[in-house]
DNA sequence: CTTGACACCGACCGACCGGTCGGTCATAAT
DNA sequence: ATTATGACCGACCGGTCGGTCGGTGTCAAG
């Protein structure tokens, strides 16, 4: 028995990751499963066999996607000790995927139009919400730690949850602004702004 | 001649508010015309007289949509003197739309999805986006007109264009968060958290 | 009353798409 | 060599949707 054996997980994640970048191309409704089998060099039966339905498919992919994000740029901050430079480590690298290729932007959209359509469907846009709801977690936990260190100066627990939230709406507005301007104007100045402020007046 | 005259403006600006209704409510791609039609009170037909395709109609739809809101905020708070005080009125008066129903968040995802999706077809893109400059031009002016009477402090017109990217892109990223989170905030809370270091922090 | 221009309509069409399913292929155990 | 089995596939199906088009009702001019 025991015919050929392949890796399940890992031809699910190299069909969920060639998945992200077509939908990204050409957004989630347009296009069709066929396009994802040929972008991923499987026939379109085959999707199935990993997937159940379209839906599930990406969002499994968004799940996958932004995972790595949120545990690359969790990670690398952790090694810091100063609160103020973890902060900007996690902000940065959080946008580095950005910075350093237009087409990861256009994947976020895609990520946006698919949980935001979703939205009533909670099987599977639960735990896409639970991955941002864990970097808002992350980001109000550096906040508290500086603030124990004695490096931020902030009321209480409810006033680092305020500042993480409007962190996370810039950031997510920003990239958005960004894309919709057809890149008008540098990302990074504006990220660079919005934290000097927060840093230098908001955290002191 | 000229048998049965109908005010044809009139009729396409009220398809088309009948058409943001629907679409906010089912999302771009998942309403059909014969929806729309249904909604508007028309024949599909009908709607084929006014617009030219599903997409010009939804474009059309969001330029209306979005000029009303913009007209509206800016009427209101140029009247007002004080620099401070029309910055807020305008902030709070373009949100107003959002804080008094939930449909018009999702209306404005709706924007943001045939916005971003046909983002290669200027032809359609173009005039929506020429209606965010036209917001952005607003908060500008009104940085530097507070700037010109002493009530602002920034180093030059290029930081107020900084200040304003920013902003625009924190309520856009606001609103999406606070929808994506199924109103798990207040967003007005948010926006005056964001506008009390804006403007006592940023700008003095 | 007749005519014809105009607004309106919804049955219909061709294209397309998500998902299925019967069958092929390659491999490994016997 | 034979056979069992997991992996893979793409033709096919039911259904949907955007857009068309021939026809209907209506009103005003003649």
């Amino acid at each position: 028995m025991v015919a050929r054996i392949v890796d399940k997980e890992q031809k699910r994640r190299d069909i969920a990751r060639a998945a992200m970048e077509v939908f990204s191309e050409r957004g989630f409704d347009a296009t069709s499963m066929s396009l994802v089998a040929g972008s991923a060099g499987v026939g379109k039966g085959t999707i199935y066999e990993y997937f159940d339905s379209k839906d599930e498919m990406i969002a499994a992919a968004i799940l996958i996607w932004l995972e790595d994000i949120i545990e690359g740029a969790r990670s690398l901050s952790q090694r810091i000790e100063d609160p103020e430079l973890r902060l900007r480590t996690f902000v940065s690298e959080s946008m580095a995927e950005f910075t350093r290729d237009q087409s990861a932007i256009q994947t976020s959209i895609s990520v946006f139009q698919v949980v935001l359509s979703n939205l009533d469907n909670s099987k599977w846009s639960d735990p896409i919400q639970s991955a941002f709801k864990d970097t808002w977690k992350i980001i109000v936990q550096i906040i508290m730690d500086g603030h124990e260190k004695g490096v931020f100066n902030i009321s209480d627990q409810g006033e680092a949850e305020k500042i993480a939230i409007n962190l996370l709406a810039f950031l997510d507005g920003i990239c958005l602004h960004y894309y919709a301007s057809g890149g008008r104007f540098d990302l990074m100045t504006q990220v660079d702004h919005y934290m000097k402020y927060l840093l230098e007046e908001t955290l002191k």
